[in-house]
DNA sequence: GCGCCACTTATTGTCGACAATCTGTTGAAT
DNA sequence: ATTCAACAGATTGTCGACAATAAGTGGCGC
């Protein structure tokens, strides 16, 4: 669980923005509702004035639009959005592997290997397939983006992408599928890793995120 | 000049927005300056309330950073976080590049075609180097990534990673360089677009920004 | 002289109220 | 019956003021 970072609210705005992302991306406030400003004022005890700004942030983080003098509204990703998203991440996670094949020295990559045992040892249990398609998968992508030291990169994937990424995946629940094979690239990916070869883990995760994007495209328009 | 999206602003907090984010880029608030609200609020002549909505706004396009009960200061970025920042958007405009490639119809062509042969024109004139250094050559990437059609790679790229590339270009006033090999390149790329080679566009396009970030770190460290 | 502490000042965070705009409804005219 | 217009309600945008926190200043002790 190294997904969330500390969520530490040392103010009203910073309290109110980490509560709405969460609700949003765990689907609460489903995609396409409308942010009621006075009614979440009243909800969360607060201010108009913090909230508003904790709705500017989360119009910083992609999560809402916001229409003058009309409000916000949570995003709602269509199909060709999500594409989109997936083309872009593709991308980015392969340089992400490529960097952190450069930069990754021995305690990464046994720290890699736990985290995938870990998960395999997730999916034993009977709720843990649905726990590695949600939270646990992200979590490995996650640590490669740490471990490729870009910092820009980092903000940008898991920062933004991310949340995404997990409010698309509440929004249409989707089952747990072909986790046998994500293993088996995951694996791949890491073994890539361990022998610094920055060009084939690059390839190997682009691939890996493409299977991903087919699988998932498949469910959505049969 | 379309690399600036029309300015309108219904709301006190979009005009001061737009007006803070072309000071900030436009170097007249420098890097690493901090955000007075008081001051801005006297000299907008607006409430702080949409003030603080704009300075959030401009944390959402990393221009600013936000301390809580200390305030916003100004980016300033090191030589490797401009690096950092030119690596996503090689990645980035050479998926760019490779998504044009199969979208691109003679129009579109015919417009790049024309706007190289504007720049061109544009550095005949005595001042036109720098013009070319500045504003110019993103305008040529601009419209790539608006042929890319994949308007979330459009808003990370043109809303985000351009604007901070134009602060620091302000921040260490660069000298014109190599305008004539940007030139070869960009007239390639637009060969293999025009061939809708995908591959070989999205190559040409890496290997120029990546010639334009080794230029640039030449630069700062000698 | 140097460092630490109390105090003053300035800035940020928050609040409630008012003005401006939009939304939904009712009613009348064609 | 349908369309348009005026009205009522609700929501967003904006403002000024107060509370809380941080920054700067001066004085005290060592």
């Amino acid at each position: 669980m190294l997904i969330q970072e500390p969520p530490k609210a040392s103010t009203l705005s910073d309290h109110v923005f980490n509560q709405l992302r969460t609700a949003i991306v765990k689907g609460e406030i489903p995609p396409g509702a409308k942010i009621n400003e006075p009614q979440l004022s009243k909800q969360y005890g607060i201010s108009r004035g913090p909230l508003r700004e904790a709705i500017r942030r989360l119009e910083g983080c992609k999560l809402v639009e916001i229409t003058a003098n009309v409000g916000a509204k949570v995003i709602s990703l269509s199909t060709p959005q999500i594409i989109e998203i997936y083309e872009v991440r593709e991308q980015l996670e392969g340089l992400a592997c490529r960097l952190a094949a450069s930069r990754i020295d021995a305690s990464g990559c046994t720290n890699l290997r736990q985290l995938l045992e870990a998960h395999e040892r997730e999916i034993q249990s009977e709720n843990g397939l649905l726990y590695y398609q949600t939270e646990g998968d992200l979590d490995f992508h996650y640590m490669i983006v740490q471990l490729s030291g870009n910092s820009r990169l980092f903000g940008l994937l898991c920062g933004e992408l991310y949340h995404l990424l997990r409010l698309y995946r509440c929004q249409t629940s989707t089952q747990p599928s072909r986790p046998e094979q994500a293993f088996n690239e995951h694996h791949q990916i890491v073994n890539a890793l361990e022998k610094r070869d920055g060009e084939l883990a690059e390839f190997l995760m682009k691939r890996h995120i493409s299977h991903a994007r087919e699988t998932l495209l498949n469910q959505l328009t049969q």
